[in-house]
RNA sequence: GGGCGAUUAGCUCAGUGGUAGAGCGUUCCCUUCACACGGGAAAGGCCGUGGGUUCGAUACCCUCAUCGCCCA
């Protein structure tokens, strides 16, 4: 290959292999596999988004899985797609009209719609483009819409047969409305903020002048709606008043003061004002009554007063009509007090407008008897949801939730396949409401045959088309393939914040109509914040692009990073830092490969015929790095199966940088100029490489292709490589488990241990590592010296020591600084350069510490109630450790003995 | 108001019933022929507070404090 480059740079690399990848089908499963299935579907991203950080996490981990899978042999569906976020979507093409300074009411449906469809033409590919270019594994030739033909006959399927079942009804009752986006919204769609506010104490005075009744209120406004004053019937200071009449201020209109229960006797002064057509506890209480409230509507869609407010208010918006309902009771000495008070209210999710509630007809899922289901699945372990602690977030929801409101009253969606028959002209129609829920259009009324139908105006929540993905995107309600081979899906993985939006819902909607969990494992991953803690928003201005990232430290290390951070449970404070951090890595990686490639050339000439043979007997180091290999390979599969992305990076990450360069390649540099064990040395190097680049592929896609790609293929465990997979790192195969050999690592520890102590010497007496000095290493048996002395070399060169003499007999030498090891003492003569008094305050300080570790263990020892009741595995083990340290204590005075005495 | 989670090195975070680890940062040494996006050495922590369980608690239980989230 051609010289490699100093450092990696993704530039062009990136683009090059992901299109590689694409056209070769990579991502493609064969629809009847012999492999097993492993099917993931993404939470589609709305349309109008742009990829923002939780995108990039959740994208990252599934491509993770996805990879993972892939490479360990399954056949890998990962569907891909976006929602067509009614509301968002809506909002941005009326902005745009807003511009030309047309509504959508003059643009007329059709012409609208039309529009939408081709503003996401244009745009809503965007969050697709970005997806692709964190490396998603996606197979694209599989890229649903929610919108798409397909998918909206599954929705059409679903709401006629939910209907057909009773399961979905119209009512009318109070709803969240969003004045602004003019619609009805769910009760998740609903964000509450607390905010300061006043509590306002009004008189209202009774019909019959005896005095008046103080009500509290936090809407003043809302007072001309109402239609009676509640208090609690065990209230002492209100009983006998239940059943008077009060005049009600600013109207001319006589309520009741009436009696319910549900009355907070301890909040504001007990008498509650009852406005039932604009609070959902109001209307609870209207309903309660009997016979049940008036419910008058004094506040419009658009949040302004209607004329039955009365014409001085009529017209005006909420907020105005507050301020001078205020100066009018005020006026009238009517405001007893007003005090500061912080509540809690509702907003848009999509464009936080206060929400006013409003009585209107709707349609409803009812969703009790699903919600009981989706519980037991959960309960009995048939969808595994992780971190389990959400199971509990979970089955709270579940257990208090309420029916589903489904309809919007906007135009870009699901319409509603609902039409009413305008002439009800049999008894039969008029029973069904002249309502017909059908799947096709019809053509006439199936009740009485008029042919003057009219479509419901309203489309679908969102989230009812989102809820049915898992097996709306696989073809259903055709019976397809796809459907069989890869329903249900393995995992699904999100952020919690969706948890009730969408997985309770394709929970309950995959085991309805699917008859079967949509998946099996839940992994719900962190939320993404400021280096500070603070939720990532545009209106903070404190937004890391990741897009920006990628650009600055390319994909792999941006991935990596987000690996690495993904602990469970836990959210994570992003700092750039840590990307910095990993983009070293990459380079790492980079240049050991580099370092391998120089030494292969030379020597092969030609990369593509080097052939290196596993040799039968390696040498220690060999040994000893295949076996930390193989324990790495098995900690990052395992932590993989458990989703502990952050574990299995860090495994990586320590094995590469801390093992595989530190040591290894190091003490390589020695051996590889030995032409007796240059072959096993490059063949292990290269193999170590190799391994790991496959075990690093599904963190880091693009660089570890791109080495992979142009390093000699030696097989995968020292075998021929198979033909197939000799084209893509892709689709190699995952590093599996092998052995670990105890026997290298313990031998290896010894030469650590030396090369370490020497070090040590070194950097604490501020000598040069290059500075070669002679060594004496006293062991404290013959095995440690017989193993240094076989690794003569690999110790000289790390240490770079000139000379060394290692037995178990050796004696400190004159003027020597030493070291004091678990197995070896280690001495460095240095005539007339060594300090006596900084020696001694080394060993001083190195004695402390023993000190101090022997007085900890000594009161354990010295307790009976420990050795008699602590296991005997760990007395045992705390006995050895305090004879090591009394032997090391012992060997630490002697020196600074014999320090004094050069001294004095 | 109800529930959940967090609190560990200067910063960002792992972690375990047997006195703690990483990355970054800091200090010192090193321009060694893969890499200064590097190598070596070191400093730095009563593991939020107060109780309890235990032979032993940073870890398990409770109290409190601070912060964050969800639900009402």
């Amino acid at each position: 290959m051609a010289e490699l480059n100093k450092s990696y740079t993704p530039e062009g690399i990136e683009e090059k292999w992901y299109e590689i990848w694409v056209s070769r089908g990579y991502f493609k499963p064969e629809i009847n596999p012999s492999g097993k299935p492993y099917s993931i579907v993404i939470p589609p991203p709305n349309v109008t988004g742009s990829l923002h950080m939780g995108h990039a996490l959740n994208v990252t981990l599934q491509d993770v899985l996805a990879r993972w899978k892939r490479m360990c042999g399954f056949k890998v569906l990962w569907v891909p797609g976006t929602d067509h976020a009614g509301i968002a979507t809506q909002n941005v093409v009326e902005r745009q009209l807003t511009s030309e300074k047309i509504t959508r009411q003059q643009l007329g449906r059709d012409a609208f719609i039309e529009r939408v469809w081709k503003w996401k033409a244009e745009y809503g590919g965007r969050i697709i483009h970005q997806l692709k270019s964190m490396g998603a594994s996606c197979d694209w030739s599989r890229e649903r819409f929610t919108l798409d033909e397909g998918l909206s006959k599954a929705v059409k399927e679903v709401f006629v047969r939910l209907y057909e079942e009773g399961l979905i009804y119209q009512d009318n009752r109070l709803i969240n409305w969003c004045p602004r986006c003019h619609t009805a919204l769910s009760d998740l769609e609903v964000e509450h903020e607390e905010l300061d506010g006043s509590l306002t104490h009004i008189r209202y005075p009774f019909s019959d002048g005896s005095g008046h009744l103080t009500v509290a209120t936090t809407r003043p406004e809302t007072m001309l709606g109402d239609t009676a004053v509640a208090v609690n019937p065990a209230d002492e200071r209100y009983k006998d008043l239940i059943g008077k009449a009060i005049s009600l201020p600013l109207t001319d209109r006589k309520i009741p003061v009436v009696s319910d229960t549900a009355v907070d006797m301890a909040f504001g002064t007990g008498a509650v004002k009852v406005t039932p057509a604009h609070d959902f506890n109001d209307e609870a209480i209207a309903k309660r009554q009997n016979p049940s409230l008036p419910f008058l509507i004094v506040i419009d869609d658009n949040a302004k007063m209607t004329p039955e407010a009365g014409p001085k208010y009529s017209g005006l918006d909420r907020y105005e009509c507050r301020k001078r309902v205020l100066i009018e009771l005020r006026e009238l000495n009517l405001i007893e007090k007003e005090e500061k008070h912080r509540h809690a209210v509702g907003h848009c999710y999509r464009c936080k407008t206060m929400i006013e509630p409003l009585p209107t007809l709707q349609w409803y899922v009812n969703v009790q008897s699903l919600a009981k289901d989706a519980m037991n699945v959960v309960r009995e372990k048939k969808i595994k949801i992780s971190p389990e602690s959400w199971e509990n977030a979970y089955f709270g929801w579940m257990e208090n939730i309420k029916d589903w409101c489904i309809s919007r009253q906007i135009w870009w969606g699901h319409r509603i396949p609902a039409w009413y028959c305008q002439e009800m002209q049999n008894a039969k129609c008029k029973m069904q409401k002249g309502i017909i829920v059908s799947r096709e259009t019809p053509k006439e009324c199936p009740f009485c045959g008029s042919q003057k139908l009219v479509q419901d105006e309203d489309v679908l929540d969102t989230w009812f088309s989102s809820a049915l993905w898992p097996f709306s995107t696989l073809g259903w309600p055709e019976g397809t393939p796809e459907l069989k081979a890869f329903y249900p899906t393995s995992v699904l993985v999100t952020a919690f914040d969706i948890l009730f939006f969408w997985v309770a819902r394709m929970i309950m909607m995959g085991l309805k109509f699917m008859g079967d969990v949509p998946f099996r494992h839940v992994y719900i991953h962190a939320i993404i914040r400021d280096a500070s803690g603070q939720k990532m928003s545009k209106s903070k201005g404190n937004v890391v692009d990741p897009l920006v990232l990628i650009e600055k430290y390319g994909t792999d290390a941006f991935r990596f990073t987000l690996c690495a951070f993904a602990a469970q449970g836990r959210d994570i404070k992003f700092s750039e830092e840590r990307v910095e951090g990993y983009r070293h890595f990459v380079n790492k990686l980079w240049n050991a490969t580099r370092f391998i490639m120089m030494n292969i050339e030379p020597v092969s000439g030609q990369r593509s015929a080097i052939s290196i043979k596993s040799p039968e007997k390696l040498d220690l180091a060999s040994r000893w790095i295949l076996s930390r290999l193989s324990a790495t390979v098995d900690e990052v599969n395992t932590a993989l199966d458990d989703y502990r992305f952050n574990d299995a990076a860090n495994s990586i990450y320590q094995f590469v940088w801390h093992e595989f360069c530190d040591w290894y390649i190091e003490l390589s540099k020695s051996e590889i100029q030995n032409p007796k064990s240059r072959d096993g040395v490059l063949w292990c190097l290269l193999h170590t490489l190799e391994t790991s680049l496959r075990l690093l592929h599904p963190f880091m896609p693009y660089v570890t292709e791109e080495i992979w790609q142009n390093i000699p293929k030696i097989g995968a465990e020292g075998r021929e490589q198979r033909a197939e997979n000799k084209e893509s790192i892709v689709i190699s195969d995952y590093p599996k488990s092998l052995p670990v050999d105890q026997k290298a690592e313990a031998e290896m520890s010894y030469v650590i241990e030396a090369v370490t102590g020497i070090r040590t010497i070194k950097g604490e007496l501020n000598i040069p590592l290059s500075a070669g000095v002679k060594v004496s290493i006293k062991t404290f048996s013959d095995e440690a010296a017989g193993i240094l002395k076989d690794n003569l070399y690999y110790i000289r060169r790390l240490s770079r020591a000139a000379e060394i003499e290692i037995g178990p007999d050796i004696a400190k030498p004159m003027d020597s600084a030493a070291c004091v090891r678990a197995s070896m003492e280690i001495y460095i003569p240095l005539k007339g350069l060594l300090n006596i008094d900084t020696e001694i305050d080394r060993h001083s300080k190195e004695l402390k510490k023993v000190d101090e570790a022997m007085a900890f263990l000594d009161s354990k020892l010295l307790s009976e109630d420990f050795l008699q009741r602590a296991p005997e595995a760990v007395v045992k083990k705390e006995k050895a450790r305090y004879g090591e340290l009394a032997a090391k204590k012992e060997r630490i005075k002697e020196n600074i003995k014999k320090l004094k005495g050069m001294a004095g």
